[in-house]
RNA sequence: CGCGGGGUAGAGCAGCCAGGUAGCUCGUCGGGCUCAUAACCCGGAGGUCGCGAGGUUCGAAUCCCGCCCCCGCAA
């Protein structure tokens, strides 16, 4: 069954990486654009570009797949596989494929659908969530489900989490593949009515208020970290903070730090407090909470807003 | 030429502006106290101060020049 790949960020790498140690056979890859990356805004192909080219398989950067229809046809695939690619297909794009495009969506669908599935699973308390592999269909992960595989979210960050499930998106990709090539396989329409939605979260978003709920802060933190990052201000000057952890605290105003030591950084939130463990200031690299207390940027009292 | 911060011991920082034998918190090693300890006390090791046998100077971490690297914001 020859397959095409489509997919552009690290996330999909594994997935790419997975298929072709099982022998799948890969004929082509499609990707983003390379795009201009960084402070010295240096032209930086995709983490698949990259990793394709090197296994030497065809790639495509396709600034509209759309229009590059005509392309597809000619390569010849049976499916595609699309992980994280990035653009919307339309019909004509989908028709080029007579096994059909399959998507790995990383949340458990219909819940998530959108954007940003996994900072959302996280952002919204649940306990497990997991990776889908579905039908592609013109509505937004609306297809039948092939395949779904949950994992459990625990104290995990996004990037944790990222990395998880990009594991397990590539193990869930192989089943698939195995179970077309078997042509056996059932699909489950998505329940509509358990539906949920997530739009592209953003860098100002990210703003902790130290006036919620422990709970709220660390799933926010937990959800940012480590991108695009969630952030305070302290004597005036950004600090991101990259995990930490909920706590019991009485007394202190909100935002007040009430604990500085080897342990992290505790600040009084309402309804508790929060340890953060590992942060950033602007102008150095992220280090460990306890690093920055030992020299001594930040002491009991301080107010973080 | 987008704005800005930074490179000093294993880690995080101070010292630089007003040149004169390198300091703090932590870690580490050794010893002590203790039923015990991640706690406390005492002691030790560990640094080409990013690079240039550059410039100024009696003397440069500190002032001047050139270069490299890291990071926050913005894109």
């Amino acid at each position: 069954m020859k397959i095409i790949f489509a997919g552009s960020p690290e996330f999909a790498v594994p997935v790419l990486s997975k298929l072709l140690q099982c022998g799948k056979n890969v004929v082509a890859v499609i990707t983003q654009p390379d795009k201009p990356v960084g402070r010295k805004k240096v032209l930086t192909p995709t983490p698949v570009k990259a990793f394709a080219s090197v296994q030497n398989i065809p790639v495509y950067d396709f600034v509209k797949i759309r229009d590059n229809v005509q392309t597809l046809k000619e390569i010849g695939a049976d499916i595609m596989i699309t992980c994280a690619y990035g653009q919307i297909l339309t019909q004509q794009v989908l028709d080029c494929f007579s096994g059909g495009v399959w998507n790995i969506h990383a949340s458990l669908l219909p819940k998530f659908r959108g954007a940003s599935p996994i900072q959302s699973a996280i952002l919204s308390g649940e306990t497990h969530t997991g990776v889908t592999v579905m039908k592609t269909q013109l509505g937004l992960d609306t297809g039948d489900m092939l395949l779904v595989k949950r994992c459990e979210i625990g104290s995990m960050t996004y990037g944790e989490l990222c990395q998880a499930l990009s594991q397990l998106g590539a193990e869930a990709a192989v089943e698939a593949v195995e179970l077309l090539e078997h042509g056996d396989c059932q699909l489950l329409m998505q329940d509509e009515a358990s539906a949920t939605y997530c739009k592209k979260i953003s860098k100002c978003d990210g703003k902790i208020n130290f006036d919620n709920s422990p709970q709220h802060i660390c799933r926010l933190i937990k959800a940012y970290s480590p991108e695009p990052v969630a952030f305070c201000n302290l004597n005036g000057d950004i600090l991101n903070i990259y995990d930490c952890e909920k706590c019991e605290v009485e007394d202190g105003k909100i935002g007040e730090v009430v604990k500085a030591d080897k342990n992290g950084i505790t600040v009084k939130c309402n309804g508790g407090g929060i340890v953060i463990t590992e942060l950033q200031a602007s102008g150095s690299k992220k280090m460990r909470a306890c690093d920055f207390v030992n020299g001594r940027k930040i002491k009991v009292g301080d107010i973080l807003d």
